[in-house]
DNA sequence: CATATGTCCTGAGAGC
DNA sequence: TGCTCTCAGGACATAT
């Protein structure tokens, strides 16, 4: 599931494109249903066909393509979405073409279950979509300050907390659980009864976290989903400390790691390790 | 306002 | 072998 590593390798991956203009959209025949893409595919192509790619960034977990028109499409992957340059896994899930002028000949969306989105806006619109009221400060950006500021109040259990996007942008589900392992914390402690200290250590966890995640170039876990642009794995899967290792040994002190559930969603953490 | 819950989607895997 | 059922968790709409 793309959280904010695998989406910045996606990032990273296309950032070959930029100078490239955009020479055709195109929407595969795909049996399925289809995914959300706006404006619709006359529009989008009215739009986007003969612009030049300005720059690629990255919104939390969504990636910016910006345009010489200052209109942005926008990739949000979701839970198995892909944007890349090489040829997909299959065409199957092949949801949106769009060809280039450049060394790179084209810019691929592929989500096998379709939960994902490509959207093109101008600029108020993506301030009135996915403007600052809306999203957190990025989590490799906000500072320890920022963080207390905005989660330290809450009543809510510190886990669920780091998934609020608005909060705190781009990290997702499995990120939160390594982060917490880090630092030490319980996932069920609420945010309000949270030390400064618990909270220093989170914001550093955060950090070594995600950044050495990026340096995997994210995690592809069991179900193979997740690819960087050029159709690759990643390899921070076997960094894993705790996602996804119930009943296995907790690396630091031998105990079991154990799975539950929070606000709908697996947590996975050591009962001895995670107590500080 | 803050927080909780239901929904979308497909394919893998379990159980029979 | 093939059917049915459950589960995975992004963001968002709706409910409390």
């Amino acid at each position: 599931m793309p959280e904010l590593p695998e989406v910045e390798t996606m990032r990273r991956g296309v950032l070959p494109i930029v100078g490239s203009c955009i020479t055709s959209v195109t929407l595969p025949r795909c049996k399925l249903k289809p995914i959300t893409l706006l404006p619709k595919i006359a529009a989008f192509r009215r739009r986007a066909v003969g612009r030049e790619i300005t720059a690629i960034d990255r919104l939390g977990k969504r990636v910016l393509v910006r345009l010489d028109s200052d209109d942005i499409i926008i990739f949000e992957p979701r839970m198995t979405g892909l944007v890349l340059l090489a040829d997909p896994p299959n065409q199957a899930h092949l949801r949106l073409q769009i060809a280039l002028d450049g060394e790179h000949p084209q810019l691929l969306f592929w989500d096998r279950r379709g939960l994902g989105s490509v959207r093109l806006f101008s600029p108020k619109q993506m301030n009135e979509k996915l403007g600052p009221h809306l999203l957190g400060p990025d989590a490799l950006a906000i500072t320890v300050e920022q963080l207390r500021a905005r989660l330290g109040k809450s009543g809510r259990a510190v886990k669920v907390a780091l998934l609020d996007q608005k909060a705190l942008a781009g990290v997702g589900n499995l990120y939160a659980a390594e982060i917490l392992f880090r630092a030490g914390v319980h996932p069920e402690a609420k945010c309000q009864r949270l030390s400064v200290a618990q909270w220093t250590r989170i914001h550093e966890a955060m950090n070594v976290v995600l950044q050495t995640a990026i340096k995997y170039e994210g995690s592809t876990l069991s179900d193979g989903t997740y690819r960087n642009a050029l159709n690759e794995a990643g390899g921070y899967q076997a960094e894993h400390l705790v996602y996804d290792r119930e009943g296995q040994s907790c690396v630091q002190c031998e105990a079991e790691i154990v799975r539950i559930v929070q606000a709908q969603r697996s947590t996975f953490f050591c009962r001895r390790c995670q107590n500080r």
